[in-house]
DNA sequence: AGCGATGTGTGATCCCCATCACCGGCCGGT
DNA sequence: ACCGGCCGGTGATGGGGATCACACATCGCT
């Protein structure tokens, strides 16, 4: 699956944005430890129930998390950009992995062995602070995941939930009221519990109320409180 | 809430029980750091949405973990025993937390102030390392209850699936095939996802196909894997 | 005993959404 | 251009379970 290492210029240009909140010797010590590689699109880093065997944190790309039942069925738990570690709860207590990552378009990808993780972490006490805060920050992510697949039997409230969940991280961007559309309608209904179906309908529905607009790839929403008021209705 | 602090002998006698997992010294460090008081049947240690405050560990009791949604409807991630810390993840990250926490009998629980505990964790980093271990630990809990919640929405599957559950805590019992039920109909809906009413009807069918039988409090499962036959099926 | 609160059993109804089925569009390959 | 795969729309159908509406049991309380 790994294509290409990248070169050693280009890993010190990354690494201020990705550790950019860790001491500058820790993330050195992580940088000469790491392998980084270049993925394809639909890599799979590492899968549910395998057992761990390091951290794999996003430089380049984006990765989509997942869990999926025994009767093949998929949520996707987030989709995670740059900067992003995973696996790390897996590797600090020795289980396995409790989901899939696999990349969603081509990315880069550093690689940290489980016990190089674990000796890091020893030598420096902020390096395990860092990581326990990381873990403490999924746990929280899949605690409102949880939350907002229960909360609302109802699939348009979810899928309500989702846009505007969309719109609160595009606030860095020219057009707030935008959303690149990456992902197809299948991949939606994994992220919200529903078929490809329902979503296919209820987003003409919404179209068809004026609550959102599609050109190309692209999503506009021009009015973010109608849309809000479908949640909690 | 608080109604009264046990003793310092009863303290003692707790100590190895909870953190047998800690070197003694770590251990009398939390010791000297806690406070201990009793709970009724009912009270809510933290609620979901507060600011962490501090964690919260079991010493005799069993305490309810659950996440409502806003329309009021709740899901009990679990129910945990003596010797479980709760809220660390909130504390560690300075989030609020992320569920709410309440007694389901009368209980013992050790209070430790956020301060309290990143000093120690500072001071101690094998106190970091527990920490952390259970929040990973925390973390993989969570992600199996979603994989149960989702990759089932046949209400029965998902019954099965607790009983059973409930069967495999109970190895150290004498009765092996019996468990106790301390849970009301409405409370098993809260762990299932559904509602009451389905789960009366649910335990009734079991009990017209022989997969259970009960009397009183004790539920008796004969053949259990008959029951696990309705898993994945 | 009497009474409220709480938990449980069960019927009737209804609606949301999964599922099946089919079609049309778009794109990439040879 | 032809085809084969993926993606997206849309109708028809059916079922599982939520919800409403009762009746009954149990228990603690004064």
């Amino acid at each position: 699956m790994a294509t290409q290492t990248v070169n050693h210029a280009q890993k010190l240009a990354l690494v201020d944005k990705t550790f950019f909140d860790l001491p500058p010797a820790i993330a050195d010590a992580l940088e000469q430890a790491a392998l980084t590689t270049s993925y394809p699109t639909g890599a799979v880093l590492f899968a549910e129930a395998q057992a761990s065997r390091g951290v794999f944190i996003v430089r380049r790309g984006r990765v989509k998390l997942s869990i999926c039942g025994s009767d093949g069925r998929t949520l996707i738990l987030r989709i995670v950009n740059a900067g992003c570690p995973l696996g790390v709860a897996a590797v600090v207590s020795g289980r396995q992995y409790e989901a899939t990552a696999e990349t969603q378009e081509p990315s880069e990808i550093s690689f940290l062995r489980h016990s190089d993780l674990l000796r890091l972490m020893r030598l420096h006490g902020e390096l395990a602070l860092w990581v326990t805060q990381h873990i403490a920050q999924d746990y929280a992510a899949t605690c409102r995941e949880i939350r907002d697949l229960i909360l609302s039997d109802s699939a348009s409230e979810k899928l309500a939930r989702l846009l505007v969940g969309w719109l609160d991280q595009n606030t860095t961007s020219k057009y707030p009221t935008q959303v690149k559309l990456a992902l197809t309608h299948e991949e939606i209904g994994q992220m919200i519990g529903s078929s490809r179906e329902t979503v296919s309908r209820l987003l003409a529905g919404f179209k068809k109320q004026h609550l959102i607009q599609q050109s190309g790839s692209t999503l506009v929403i021009p009015d973010r409180l109608a849309l809000e008021s479908l949640i909690t209705a």
